[in-house]
DNA sequence: CGCCAGGGCCTCA
DNA sequence: TGAGGCCATGGC
């Protein structure tokens, strides 16, 4: 069980529609369900504000649980402060006293600064025109964004089509008899055998989420887990 | 109490 | 380039 399309095809089967990335500010919205998530409407992010906070996410969940990074998205929320310009323009340690709970908070306070400045001088509009190359290399030139976290971005706030490889998605290809390790090794097992096509990396990564969460975990939990009898690595 | 969570930077071979 | 230390909160 190598087959990178194989693997998604039994993880759709098991885990359904997923709808990433999630939207906190929208939970419960139409067309979202209570985590955020839009499982029937894949044509998301529609503004610059979900977008931006989706670029917001993903510096904060770096080694952090959703859990955590989502109390520290709705301090911003509740402060009104969940946006480009104003993040942009706060001092680091107020900032950072906001997004306390997502932990590393000094780091992720000056990381965000830092970013807001990129988006604020660069545009969400100029930028979504680069190839998805070069405004991975941009990203990548920010202090604070590595290769996670820039495909994060470019998979999910700029819609384009750029494989996110997590602790989750190595963990798992390892399991199933993959032994490479870099991040690029890792990516391009995925870049090689699928389509370029946004959905279905979106989707893809959110499954393995999901996967790693449900079943494949630090200590894997094999019983019912829809890899198993294929799985070199079972219990 | 220890372990882990949707990483990345810096330093030192 | 790769291993190791560091950053930190909160749930289990």
């Amino acid at each position: 069980m190598k087959d990178p399309l194989k693997i998604y095809e039994v993880l759709q089967k098991e885990y359904g529609p997923q709808g990433w990335w999630p939207l906190s500010s929208c939970k419960k919205k139409k067309g979202f369900d209570e985590r955020g998530y839009h499982r029937r409407e894949f044509s998301y992010p529609k503004t610059d504000a979900q977008r931006f906070e989706i670029i917001i996410g993903a510096v904060l969940t770096q080694n952090t649980s959703w859990r955590n990074v989502e109390k520290a998205m709705l301090n911003l929320e509740e402060s009104a402060l969940l946006d480009i310009e104003k993040i942009r323009k706060m001092k680091k340690g107020k900032l950072a006293s906001l997004i306390r709970p997502a932990g590393y908070f000094n780091q992720k306070a000056e990381r965000l600064i830092i970013v807001s400045k990129l988006f604020h001088d660069k545009g969400f509009a100029e930028l979504r025109k680069q190839k998805t190359g070069e405004l991975r290399k941009l990203l990548l030139s920010v202090k604070g964004v590595g290769p996670e976290t820039a495909d994060s971005m470019i998979l999910y706030a700029f819609s384009k089509p750029s494989f996110v490889v997590d602790t989750y998605t190595r963990r798992i290809l390892g399991r199933l008899g993959h032994d490479e390790n870099s991040y690029e090794e890792v990516q391009q097992i995925f870049h090689s055998s699928l389509d370029p096509d946004v959905e279905l990396f979106q989707e893809y990564h959110a499954l393995m989420v999901e996967h790693a969460k449900q079943h494949c975990k630090t200590r894997p939990d094999c019983e019912k887990c829809p890899f198993s009898p294929k799985c070199p690595k079972r219990l």
